[in-house]
Parts: C-alpha cells; sequence; structure tokens
DNA sequence: TAGATTGTTAATCGATTAACAATC
DNA sequence: TAGATTGTTAATCGATTAACAATC
C-alpha cells in the first residue's frame, strides 16, 4: 500500500472537516451560493486559505457568485470518501466503548459498525442498541473475513498493544485510538488519535495561563 | 481576561500532552534521563523541536546526559497547570455523557467532577458512578455559586448553542465541546472542540486515497 | 457596464531543521 | 580527556496571506 503520489497534504485533510461541518448546517438553509468571505467569517480561517485549499480539488468556484453550496458538499463527500463503504468494528465494549455504538455520525460518513468485541464474559452476549457484544476471541477471524477496514480501540491501556498487533495481523487498515497508549503501528497502517483527555490538556494549559497574568 | 503577552504558542501546547504521555510511560521504567534524541524516535518529532519547546520554557536539560525523566514529568505538570484543581461538570448524561462520568484522566489533570446535567426526566435523580444526574435548571445557579471552570458539553446537536449561552452566563471558562455544532462563544471563553467524528473523517479521506492509487 | 468573487502567483510570515559552541 | 548532549543561532522549508488578472 503505497502512498499516492498526490496525497492531500495533512493540513489540508485537517481542515475540510470544518468545511463539512459548516456546509452540512448551510445546506439546510435557502442560501445556494457562500463565497470564500463568508466561509472564511465562519471557520476562522482567512478566504485565501480557502480558496487555495478548495482550489488544490478543482475548480468548484463560479466567479461572482462563489461557491455552489450543495456542490460543494457532494464534492468533499467524494473527497473524503464518503461516498464510499468502510466498515467498522468497536473494539472493547466498557463505556466509552458502548457510547460509541450509540454514535450517529458513521452512516453519513459512510461507516458501518458491524461488530463489538470484548474480553469480559459479563458483557459478551449482551445486547446493546442491537449489537451482540462478541467474544474478542473470534476478532482476528471476523477482520480477516469480514474484510474490515477500521477498528475504534477502546480496551484498558495494558491490552492497547497486544490487541493492536492482533488487529494488524488481521490486516487492518486504520486505527481509531482512544487509548491513551503511545502506540507502535507499521507505517501501512493509519492510527488516529482520539486521545479525549487532550482535549483538557490543552484546555488547563490555557486557564494556566490566563491565571498567571 | 486579557491575554498573556508571553502567551503559549498553539503550536507547542499541541504537543505538550504528547510529552506527558511519553514521559508518564517512561517514568514507570528504572530510566532515569532521557536524551532528545530518545524522544524523537517516540514522538515523532525532531530532536531540534523537541530541545527547542522544551528550551521555550526553561533549561530543564543537562549537558551530556539528556533530561531528567521526573523532573522534566513535573515541569510539564506545572506548565500545564495540572497542579492546579479545575472544577467540571458535564452536560448532558446521554451515552457519551455518561462515558465521561467513568472517565479516568481526570484526576491526574488535575480535574475535579464537580456535578452532571441533564434535562430527560428519566434520567434527572439517577446515580451513575455515584453522581446524580441534576436537572439542567439547576446549572446555570450551580456554575455560579460553585465557580465552576470547564463545562464537557455532549447535549443534543439542537440544545448546543442554546446551552452554550446559558454556560456563557454563567461565567465558564472553557467549553470542552462534544457537539457536532459550530458554536459561537465569545473570545474570553475557551473552546475546545473534541468532535470525535473528525477522527473518522481523516481516517476515511486518507483510506481514500490509498484505494484510488 | 459596474461590482463581486474566483483561482493563482508572488511576497511574507512563521515553524522546523541543521549546525555548532558550550559544557558536563 | 573524549564523547555526549544541551541550548541557541542561522538557514531552510513550507504554509499563509496579499494582490490582482480573469471573468461572470
Amino acid at each position: 500500500m503505497e502512498k499516492n503520489s498526490e496525497t492531500i497534504p495533512d493540513i489540508i485533510v485537517k481542515r475540510l472537516p470544518v468545511y463539512f461541518k459548516h456546509l452540512k448546517k448551510l445546506k439546510k438553509s435557502t442560501k445556494e451560493y457562500i463565497s470564500s468571505y463568508e466561509l472564511a467569517e465562519l471557520t476562522g480561517f482567512s478566504s485565501s486559505l480557502i480558496r487555495k485549499d478548495l482550489s488544490y480539488f478543482g475548480n468548484f468556484g463560479r466567479k461572482s457568485y462563489g461557491y455552489d453550496i450543495y456542490c460543494l458538499f457532494q464534492e468533499l463527500n467524494i473527497i473524503m470518501g464518503f461516498n464510499y463503504t468502510k466498515k467498522l468494528i468497536i473494539v472493547g465494549a466498557g463505556h466509552l466503548g458502548q457510547a460509541l455504538i450509540y454514535n450517529k455520525g458513521y452512516q453519513e460518513r459512510g461507516y458501518e459498525l458491524k461488530a463489538v468485541f470484548d474480553k469480559n464474559p459479563k458483557l459478551i452476549g449482551l445486547y446493546i442498541n442491537e449489537f451482540e457484544i462478541l467474544n474478542i476471541e473470534q476478532m482476528l477471524k471476523f477482520v480477516k473475513k469480514e474484510e474490515i477496514d477500521i477498528a475504534a480501540l477502546t480496551v484498558p491501556q495494558g491490552a492497547a498493544q497486544k490487541i493492536t498487533n492482533l488487529l494488524i495481523e488481521a490486516g487492518i487498515k486504520g486505527i481509531w485510538d482512544f487509548t491513551e497508549v503511545p502506540l507502535k503501528v507499521p507505517e501501512d497502517v493509519l492510527l488516529e488519535e482520539q486521545h479525549i483527555n487532550e482535549g483538557l490538556c490543552k484546555l488547563s494549559c490555557k486557564i494556566n495561563q490566563n491565571i498567571e497574568e
């Protein structure tokens, strides 16, 4: 799985969900076109940067009108691959894992939740929002057979690297990592760290500065 | 609450939790010192960048030895304000909100969970992990009286801005935002967007590129 | 037509890296 | 002492912004 020669720069990828979020909201209004200046207002990015970002993917704008909201939204969906089905599993059915079962964001992004795994005998067999919690022993086989793309990792810290190795062995393409552990993965496996407590770190850091001043 | 003239650049703040994560792990080993070269190996940042980041806060290193792991960890705690108590509430006791009640990351970062609020009469009065879910009508008064610093926002999309306005009115210092809504907050209120589905966006985007190639 | 706004180039700004003197 | 590694400066790299011709 070599990297595409035309890989979208990370710095742009980072901003795509922001455009997506705002266009999704705008799509509900009666507004048809939006200018880079208005988008700048909403996103906090400069209009220049927005035009540059979008022009990376093609000429979506219409001079003197701006960008067609509906079309741009569709384009973003294609760019981010939301029109493509990606198979997801959740590994670890603790409190966070269970909350992820109820997450409503999968469908519009092309994700299909396929299974939930845990090691705890008290959880195995339970149904949460119509998903049966499966024994983690079945995971490797399942991922291989069903060609799962992404695993949400919500296991305890001690198990994180071991389970990760298993997922890699099974041929997982990406890990959506909620553990706090510095995981090691080979280059061809995508690792998206969703360490929620980092948000608390940043907030604490900034509050602290305000106090000191 | 004016910005400090010596505000830590965001680009450094972003990397502090990464150093924290690795030092926390290293602290458990018998290793006493770590060089910027070894830290580079672990974090993926260049050794040069690490030395520059750390030197921003002082001279923590010891020439020809590296950085004392324990001391550096302590320094990071002070820099990020973890030695300071910050009062937290959770607003919205749905699946995600409840999962956040069980989050183990508060204490070591100096956070104290003070209360959980919801609007749903079926949830109000329930105890989750020894926290009673309180009526959201009491929130404004509570935040004012208890001088709450941070609110974790896990309410439905439709309620997000309204509740945010209420929190601002009550004098909240920062919002840890789990909604998917583009929230508007005044400049002096910190907004940390913890939109977990953004992780799914990035993963989808990158997987899509690998496929196309 | 006049005004608005894109797409793109060149200029600027800021972040990262390379290099090395200082020194333990 | 010789080797290791910091802290810092200068050089480089890359990202953002300003500006503007093109054009709807």
